[in-house]
DNA sequence: GGGCCGACGTTACAATTTGTTACACGACGA
DNA sequence: TCGTCGTGTAACAAATTGTAACGTCGGCCC
C-alpha cells in the first residue's frame, strides 16, 4: 500500500469539513479535521501533515490570518486558504501571509483536489524547493495558478505566452537576456535565420500590462543592442 | 575568466571549418577542428571536447555516418550533424545514429550557435540526462527541436500544445492519466468545475497527426471513464 | 433484445493568442 | 544636424485553442 498524504482540515463549518474529508478520503488522502485554532493546535501536537487547508473566516477566537501567520513562523507546511468570498482574495493576497494557494467557497471539490495535488507535487518534488508565490516590485506572481496580482490584489490578465516570458524573467533576474536567447527559453524554438520581431511585440504587450507607466517601463528595460533586463529585485 | 566550452568541428570544407570555428571562437567557446575521420581521432586522443559538430559528408575514407556510430560506441559526448542538403535528414533520421541535433547547409551561424548552447545546456544541466530524442513507436521525438518525425523521416507538424501533450504522455508511459491531470501537465492549469473536454479535442487532433489509423489508435488509448494512456513503450 | 444513458470522437465555429509587417520615433555616431 | 540603426507599437493575418453541438459507441437494466 501507499504512503497517504495527510492532510489537516481547519473549518468550522460541520457541513463544508466534513464534505471536504471524504471526498479527500476517497481520493487517497489521510485526513484530519479541526474547527477552530485550539482545536488545530491540539491536533498539531502530535502530528505532522503535509498541508494545512485553513477557512479563513473562523467565527469566533483567533482568526484566520492570524493562524496563517502563526504557522508560518513556526513552520513551512504548505498552507491553502479558503475564503467565503471571492473579493476578498483581492484583499488578502497583498499580504505577507505566506500561504501556497487560496480558494473561494464555493468551490468544486475537483479543482481542490487539483490545486491539492499541485502543491504537494511541488513540496514534495526534488526541485531546489521554488516558491510557488513571487513578489517583484508591486506585482505577486503565482506559479501553480499562473496569475500575476498586483499587492492590492487586483488580477492582471496575461497570455499563456506572456506568464511564461515573465517567469523567463523572474527566474533570471537583473541578467541582460538576448533576443534568441529570450525566443528559446519562451518557446523552445532556436530561431532560424530570418529576423524575427515577436519577441519585441511580446515584450510590448507584457509590459502594457505589468508596467505602471508602459512608456518607461522600470519592471523590463531596454539594453540597446543587447536584449531586455528585468531591473527590480525578485522576493520570495 | 570563465571555463569555455570545448568544441570540435570536424569538416572538410575549409571554408566552413574557419568560419564556424571563428564564429564560434568570438562568442565564448573553444575550438578545435578536424578535416578528417582520422584529424578527429588525432584530436580526440589528447583532448575530451564537449560537443562535437559532424560533417557527414566527409570526402574520402571513411563517412559521417560511420563516424557517428564509432563515437556513439565510444562515448557520450554530444553530437551534431550537419548535411548538404535538407532533404539529406529525412533519410539520416531514422537510423540509429543517436545524434543530438541536425542543421542542413546553409545554415545561419546564429541558429548554430542557439543549438549549440541548447545541446550544451542539457547535456550540463544537473537533469537526470533527459535524453534530447526519443523513440516511441514509428515516431521520433526531438526535444531541443520541439519536432517529431517518423522512422522514415517525415516530418509531423504538431501544434505547441500537441507536442507539449505528447511529451506529457511521452514522460508517463503506459500509466492512465486522467483528464485533470492532463489538463494540469499540460496547461498548469488546474481546472475549474466546468465541464470541459478541451484535452479530449486536443486528443483528437494529436491521434489524427501520429496514429496510423486515427480511429483505431494504438499510441494514446482510451480507458473509458479513466482517461488517457500511452500504450507504448519509449526508447531511449 | 431493445431502449436508455452516459462517455467519447469529431466537426464546425468562435475567441484568443501569436507572428508579421510596416511605420514612427528616438538614440547615437559621423 | 543628418542619416542610420534599433526599438516601440499599431494593424493586420495566421495559427492555435476552447466551446458547443451532434453523432456514435458501449454498457446496463429491464
Amino acid at each position: 500500500m501507499d504512503h497517504h498524504p495527510l492532510i489537516l482540515i481547519v473549518e468550522d463549518d460541520d457541513e463544508i469539513r466534513t464534505l471536504v474529508c471524504e471526498y479527500l478520503s476517497s481520493n487517497g488522502f489521510d485526513c484530519l479535521t479541526a474547527a477552530s485554532g485550539p482545536d488545530m493546535d491540539h491536533v498539531l501536537a502530535s502530528t505532522d501533515p503535509s498541508l494545512i487547508i485553513l477557512d479563513l473566516m473562523l467565527p469566533y477566537g483567533e482568526d484566520g490570518l492570524a493562524i496563517c501567520r502563526r504557522l508560518r513562523a513556526a513552520s513551512s507546511v504548505p498552507i491553502l486558504i479558503l475564503t467565503a468570498r471571492g473579493d476578498e482574495i483581492d484583499r488578502i493576497v497583498g499580504m505577507e501571509l505566506g500561504a501556497d494557494d487560496y480558494m473561494a467557497k464555493p468551490f468544486s471539490p475537483r479543482e481542490l483536489l487539483a490545486r491539492i495535488r499541485a502543491i504537494l507535487r511541488r513540496s514534495s518534488s526534488s526541485d531546489p524547493r521554488r516558491p510557488n508565490e513571487v513578489r517583484c516590485a508591486h506585482l505577486i506572481i503565482n506559479y501553480d495558478r499562473r496569475d500575476v496580482r498586483t499587492l492590492k490584489g487586483t488580477p492582471i490578465a496575461l497570455s499563456s505566452g506572456e506568464f511564461t516570458l515573465l517567469t523567463v524573467f523572474l527566474s533570471r533576474p537583473q541578467r541582460v537576456l538576448d533576443r534568441d536567447r529570450l525566443l528559446e527559453l519562451v518557446s523552445g524554438r532556436s530561431l532560424g535565420g530570418v529576423f524575427d520581431r515577436s519577441i519585441d511585440v511580446q515584450i510590448s504587450r507584457l509590459r502594457r500590462k505589468i508596467e505602471q507607466d508602459p512608456s518607461n517601463p522600470t519592471l523590463i528595460k531596454t539594453i540597446r543592442n543587447g536584449g531586455y533586463i528585468l531591473a527590480e529585485h525578485v522576493n520570495t
